[in-house]
DNA sequence: AGAATGAACGTTAGCGTTAACGTTCATAAT
DNA sequence: ATTATGAACGTTAACGCTAACGTTCATTCT
């Protein structure tokens, strides 16, 4: 118990016994074993956190504000990528069930019934990311998409373009492009009464995504503002544009989504939203970390968006 | 004993009693125990992976090519980021290794002494991912960074470039810039004496960085080729020199590393070397597992490069 | 009939740790 | 001198699981 006690660094052992045991465990290169650890306290220091993809800035911006934030508090994460398919989410969950840890992290809303059921039982918090919700699983930071749907709705109105079009998800089943084209199409029905055509090709990569999605959406349409799932399929978008000659924004308006680093080099600034993924990532984390200490946090916090008004979407009709 | 052994799926129950047991065990939502399971057996299905960042293409790619390869042997992963930093990787290791891992993957061969110490004590199998060398701390798979610096100097030689310029890693301690670079320079000190300038800006992300460090450059020398670290620096480089009206390749050649999704929608085609990433992720992962169940595999295996010449460096002189 | 066989199932002990409680013993209070 | 005190350190049992070995009993063989 002595060497316990010195290893975890509690009180019960003087300072000399403990300097020596540290220098026995130094020598002999004692590893403590956290399985027995885990077992014996009912708990572990593991975090599990499901996420779409490894692919793009988005997660990779949310994954570090959250592991930044985990890693100092002494937790390690395990981490799965689902490729936005519940079924593999809820075989994950289960695996990681085993394994008692500390908090769970989740992207998104949309889960299997099975999936939701298995976490209210069970008695380790969750944190939904990215998404927000009023009705969390138990806890909830993100963004609003729907609204963010519509803030891109309303600046292409005031811009005056009427024959919008939107350029979706290449695959899977994400809820959030979803959600997004929702808002826009709430904007656009009700102010003019007017559809919005959207393309969801599948061209391997966002970039190629964008341009694959544009080509189409030109081919059979004349739209005069498209808008699109992120920066990356925007300039995928902005290169069709450019390859067919048309000029931007005079002939047709570009709209991203997320702001990503890309778009600081542009020669021509991106219209696009802002959305602070690094602070949603610290964010979520520490009010998961205060959640798993039992202190009280809200329930379900939503993010500001911004809309950054570029030169790809014309200016302000006078 | 029946219960474990009908849970696990391994023989010694009639098939009618591991149906009631199983049956039973989903009625009370029984969650099995990892931990337990991990101290009695002295090891756990956790597998440690370590990587620089999250950011950027090529670690998705090999961390995707990975993950699929573990996670449908049935381990899980336990994943970290060190930012560059050798000793947030030691501190990782430390850690990680009270878990009783089945393996470990690190990232490149830059390690701390004390780190290596510790892995070749210990029995757990050792990856070293990307990089490449004859005397991995166990197993490693990856690519000679020197080779293909020399791979991108004999081809600007090749096309007749007499001022090569590089810009490298924004940050941290990233041993394979280093590597490229002076895989580069023997090419150019070979066959021409001729120094290799280098910029190492750091504007925040890999374009911007691309784009300062080119201004960089341009501002105090005049190169005629410049190497990128990757294809997003690249790009911004070639925001550059676009900006300032120069024409690539006539006035000055680019060229980028990775071959990344970007390319594949830029109008004008990007001088890069390919890298298979994702098959890296699927090579290492799959040798890392042969080796955790005792199968000899080859020490070190690396991949192929190929350079892909584009638009962006002067066709062939004749 | 009796013995041999082996599939099905049970018992025991141990994995490395820690919570809870027990012991020791120098020091202080009476 | 005796007793009380409490910091330092030790002992025990339990966490949930599985390897190893033990028991049971229907079936087959002689």
């Amino acid at each position: 118990m002595s060497v316990s006690r010195a290893i975890r660094g509690v009180e019960g052992v003087s300072e000399k016994t403990r300097a020596e045991i540290l220098k026995i465990a130094r020598d002999m290169k004692y590893v403590p074993n956290s399985n027995a650890r885990s077992l014996a306290v009912a708990n572990s220091n593991l975090i599990g956190i499901s996420l779409p993809t490894f692919a793009g800035e988005v997660f990779a911006d949310i994954l570090n504000g959250m592991r930044r934030t985990l890693d100092s508090a002494g937790y390690s994460s395990v981490i799965d990528t689902t490729e936005y398919n519940p079924d593999a989410e809820l075989n994950w969950v289960r695996r990681l069930l085993s394994w008692q840890p500390a908090g769970i992290i989740l992207t998104g809303l949309d889960h299997k019934p099975e999936t939701v059921e298995l976490l209210r039982a069970s008695p380790i918090p969750v944190l939904e990311i990215w998404d927000h919700t009023d009705h969390p699983i138990d806890i909830c930071v993100g963004i609003d998409h729907f609204k963010a749907g519509q803030m891109i709705g309303a600046h292409a109105v005031a811009m005056g373009y009427t024959r919008p079009a939107f350029v979706s998800a290449p695959r899977g089943h994400d809820t959030r492009a979803d959600a997004r084209l929702a808002g826009l199409r709430t904007v656009f029905s009700q102010d003019m009464s007017v559809p919005v055509l959207s393309a969801r090709p599948d061209a391997g990569n966002s970039f190629a995504t964008g341009f694959d999605g544009t080509a189409q959406l030109l081919d059979t349409a004349a739209p005069d503002i498209i808008c699109y799932l992120n920066d990356h399929m925007a300039f995928g978008g902005l290169m069709c544009c450019q390859k067919r000659g048309l000029s931007v924004p005079e002939d047709i308006g570009i709209a991203g989504f997320n702001q990503l680093d890309l778009a600081s080099v542009l020669p021509k600034k991106l219209t696009t939203v802002r959305t602070l993924r690094r602070l949603m990532g610290i964010t979520g984390a520490t009010n998961l970390l205060a959640r798993i200490n039992g202190v009280a946090v809200e329930k379900s916090k939503p993010l500001p968006l911004e809309l950054i008004p570029g030169e790809t979407t014309r200016p302000q009709t006078s």
